[in-house]
DNA sequence: ATTTTCCTTTACGTAAACGTCAACCTTGAT
DNA sequence: ATCAAGGTTGACGTTTACGTAAAGGAAAAT
């Protein structure tokens, strides 16, 4: 094995940059034990590794997951190829609750995107009614000017 | 038409059960615009229209709407049939935008799905080696014991 | 009659996830 | 040398979505 390609780093900012975030919420992940950067001097210098956390963290929360929840999955994750016979059994249940979430949440975005599709033809319809009305009253002013 | 037919209520309380959220949750999404229940002397009576958008609230929660985007959506589709060019565009314009939403929403859901699936397995192999190892451990005590 | 039961309003409390200063290094450019 | 750009640690502020407790009305069961 390869052990010895250097990997690259990010700053605080490119990762900002990258993901639309502010350093804030960059520290303030860290702050909860999301992330962990190396330091050189104070400056936080940020791991590929750390860079895939921040990605996933942020996934979860548009999915909904809270920070804590995240860091859980994490850890939980981290600690696998060590982990007892409890742990496991628990890292399963959790698993597997998760995988019904998604689930429920697919059935969910489906039912919305039906619906947000029809609100969409109905919207468009009006739309063209509201115009040839408009219309109309425009041709009615022409005759009046005319 | 049959304007004519009764139709079902329910109390505040019935929902809240049905849906498994508290009463102060309902009476907050009052306050906050997106329940106009009925009045029986004080008692809120709530219709059948309430508990759709109750519904459609919740729905929209899990999948990361706030009440304030919910309660838009809501106003807006209400004024769909009367509104005038402009706030239908505007309409149009919010409901492409949920749409991307979706969208990406669908997209980390199916990643996250599949990223869910591999730990499981690893997971479940991890348990494996675990339990033949305790059962190593288990037979050699077994000799000891013998 | 009185005690539950269900409902009401008002109001203060709270957790999560940051935003927003302030006050301070450090380091490369001018 | 100084100054702008980016980094740091507090620490307090803010928004959202309710929780929780107080204080009480009305009706139904015992």
């Amino acid at each position: 094995m390869n052990n010895k390609v250097k990997l690259p780093t990010y700053s605080i900012s490119e990762l900002a940059k990258e993901f639309e975030v502010t350093t804030r919420t960059i520290r303030f992940y860290e702050q909860q034990g999301l992330l962990n950067p190396a330091r050189q001097g104070q400056t936080r210098i940020y791991s590929p590794k750390d860079r895939v956390r921040l990605m996933l963290t942020l996934r979860g929360k548009r999915l909904g997951f809270s920070l804590a929840e995240s860091k859980e999955l994490f850890d939980m994750y981290d600690s696998t190829t060590q982990g007892n016979e409890k742990q496991l059994l628990y890292m399963l249940d959790i698993l597997s609750k998760k995988q019904a979430d998604m689930r429920q949440q697919l059935s969910d975005i489906q039912r919305l995107q039906e619906e947000l599709n029809i609100a969409e033809s109905r919207c468009q319809d009006a739309l063209v009614k509201v115009r040839q009305r408009d219309e109309k009253k425009a041709s009615t002013q022409q005759r009046k000017v005319g």
